[in-house]
DNA sequence: ATAGGGTTAG
């Protein structure tokens, strides 16, 4: 496709009616901007340099196509003495995919002052543009327009508005176009669903999901990716088995979601399905969807599964890599991350930040100071990225968990930018670890005002003062939370069992077989005494107030679900709990008794990492 | 007859 050649006799005369004018086809068989060029060139040629016709499927592949290049749209737009609603609308969109949006404003106000008239095409992009933009001011200016210039009835128009009102918040705004539509299709009720859910309103998003008259896989999985962005995976499953029921296929995008979903819940099993499901029905593995899997098979604790999946891509995109390192990081293997880093590097992949955060975490979390060190100053020197905040945080808990304080806060210091609750919670948590009190207390301080609303950062400051022992201190802590109205998030530990995933909060009843479990947990309690386990108590705000210190630390949220694993695997068997919040020192200590006691592996996954407990051990040598 | 809208990682 090198060569067309276009009609030259008789040479086209603007005055001809559409059909004998010759048209310009070849244009859109280009791929290239140097063949582009040339048609250009033969075009002009002809006489049709001003042509709207001619130039518009010009501009077109300059302004839109992957190789074009919107410089050259641009000049040729300034050559048009009259450029029509297509052009402009053209130029809109190419300002629109290269992320220009202020230029996609404004031009759309320079094609009002040049008199040309928007057509339904012409909203969608501005709309997509104020979106982006944050543009509110703008963008209720340009809803106006849509009304004025009669595109009140356009679907797409309508749907963009939607959209736009959403993204801005004023979920009341997205409302009331929605309402105002005769006849909305799938798009429409899906983005008012995706509206109401980004903004946290998934019981909300949930009403517009059962008025809808037909759903198809799209509005199944909108639905489902609500519920799994705000943690509650029970009713992504419930939602996914109705969508199943009702003989809707999976689409890579459910199965990506209902991988998320059990990556949230720790539940292996069904995870293992979906993949099953994934492989023998052939659905597309892109690099998105290899990534959730991969995750999925990591944060389900089935590391040696992420790694034989990982290793039988076909193509290794950065986020891969990206996701096995964190994997390795998660389950405390800092040697196996720095190889697999090794070889990204001979792969010729480029690290990007994110590569490092998970290389630095892995560092932190195997007790690798010399290596983390290294690799924080490589990632400058060596790939020119400059530490984020992310970055500082690995390397404040690196030094921090390994007692090097003094070097940690003199990191802070040196920060460029003003170290946030993140940072300073990993300072925090280190002050715990070695019990410095003192300093312990400042940072916690800091760290609540930072985030006074996060119940986490009280619940570390209050175990801090339990640590030395404080008592009326950790009562203010509570004081000051309830003050605040802060409510803690409880704590659950979950623990699949046959496909079914069993749920337990703290001293919660709410298990058919409650009896039987709180049963087993005293009998595994006492059996692990004699070899030495003592509660502690000090970790009490974890789950449970103070009037109930002594007891309810027997029922820990994974105390129950361990001894529900006991109760129903056979002896031998690898026990998964995994849980939301991190795993308490009580808790912690007596899994590692019961490990050896009952001969069981047992693998806890918590907020931060793994646990692999094995003979009284744990992987993370307490470090945690 | 050239153009527009919805869902997925880390």
């Amino acid at each position: 496709m090198t060569s067309l050649v276009l009609p030259q006799d008789p040479p086209p005369s603007l005055g001809l009616p559409r059909t004998q004018r010759p048209t310009f086809h070849c244009v859109e068989f280009c791929s290239t901007m140097a063949q582009l060029k040339q048609f250009h060139s033969q075009i002009i040629r002809l006489g049709l340099s001003t042509d709207n016709d001619a130039m518009g499927r010009i501009i077109k592949f300059c302004a839109i196509s992957e190789s074009g290049d919107l410089n050259y749209a641009l000049k040729v737009f300034d050559k048009l003495p009259h450029p029509d609603a297509f052009i402009y609308n053209t130029i809109i969109r190419g300002y629109l995919e290269a992320q220009l949006t202020r230029n996609c404003i404004f031009f759309y106000f320079r094609m009002l002052q040049d008199s040309v008239a928007p057509n339904r095409f012409t909203f969608p992009s501005i709309l997509r543009a104020c979106c982006m933009d944050n543009a509110t001011e703008e963008g209720k200016q340009i809803h106006a327009h849509v009304l004025k210039f009669g595109f009140g009835e356009d679907l797409v128009s309508q749907n963009n508005l939607i959209h736009m009102y959403a993204n801005f918040g004023r979920l009341g705004e997205a409302q009331r176009v929605f309402d105002k539509i005769h006849q909305p299709d799938v798009v429409s009720w899906i983005t008012l669903i995706t509206g109401y859910s980004r903004l946290g309103f998934v019981d909300q998003a949930y009403k517009v999901f059962s008025l809808m008259p037909e759903r198809n896989s799209v509005s199944w999985n909108a639905m489902i990716a609500a519920y799994v962005q705000s943690n509650r995976f029970h009713e992504a499953f419930a939602v996914f088995d109705r969508m199943r029921a009702e003989k809707v296929e999976l689409d890579k995008f459910v199965a990506a979601s209902m991988l998320s979903a059990c990556t949230g819940l720790g539940a292996l099993e069904r995870g293992e399905w979906i993949h099953g499901y994934i492989e023998s029905r052939g659905i597309e593995m892109d690099s998105k969807l290899a990534t959730t899997v991969i995750d999925m098979y990591c944060k389900c604790g089935f590391l040696e599964k992420a790694i034989e999946v990982f290793g039988g891509l076909s193509q290794r995109g950065i986020s891969s890599w990206n996701c096995m390192i964190g994997g390795l990081a998660m389950h405390g293997q800092g040697e196996a991350a720095i190889q697999l880093f090794k070889e990204m590097e001979k792969e010729v992949v480029a690290p990007d930040n994110i590569t490092f955060v998970n290389l630095l975490s892995a560092c932190a979390h195997a007790g690798l100071v010399k290596e983390g060190r290294y690799y924080f100053r490589y990632m400058t020197e060596v790939y020119g990225i400059e530490p984020k905040m992310e970055h500082f945080g690995c390397i404040v808990d690196l030094l921090g968990r390994a007692g090097l304080l003094e070097e940690a806060r003199n990191l802070i210091d040196e920060m460029p930018m003003s170290p946030d609750a993140g940072v300073l919670g990993a300072l925090l948590g280190a002050c715990r670890i070695h019990r410095e009190i003192e300093l312990g207390e400042k940072i916690g301080k800091q760290v609540i005002e930072l985030e006074p609303h996060n119940s986490g950062r009280y619940v570390l400051l209050a175990n801090l003062y339990a640590e030395a022992g404080r008592w009326d201190d950790v009562a203010t802590v509570r004081r000051l939370m309830n003050d605040r109205g802060v409510k803690k998030v409880p704590g659950f530990s979950v623990i699949e069992m046959d496909g079914v995933v069993n749920e337990f909060i703290a001293g919660g009843r709410g298990h058919p077989q409650a009896k039987e479990i709180y049963d087993k947990v005293d009998q595994m309690l006492e059996s692990i005494r004699p070899a030495g386990y003592l509660p502690d108590t000090d970790g009490v705000l974890h789950d449970i107030e103070e009037e109930e210190k002594e007891h309810p630390l027997y029922y820990h949220s994974e105390k129950l679900a361990i001894a529900f694993g006991l109760l129903k695997t056979k002896p031998g068997v690898t026990i998964r709990i995994s849980k939301n919040l991190r795993v308490c020192k009580d808790c912690h200590n007596a899994t590692k008794f019961i490990s050896k006691v009952f001969n069981r592996e047992i693998f806890v996954r918590d907020r931060n990492r793994f646990h692999h407990f094995r003979n009284g051990e744990c992987s993370c040598n307490d470090y945690w």
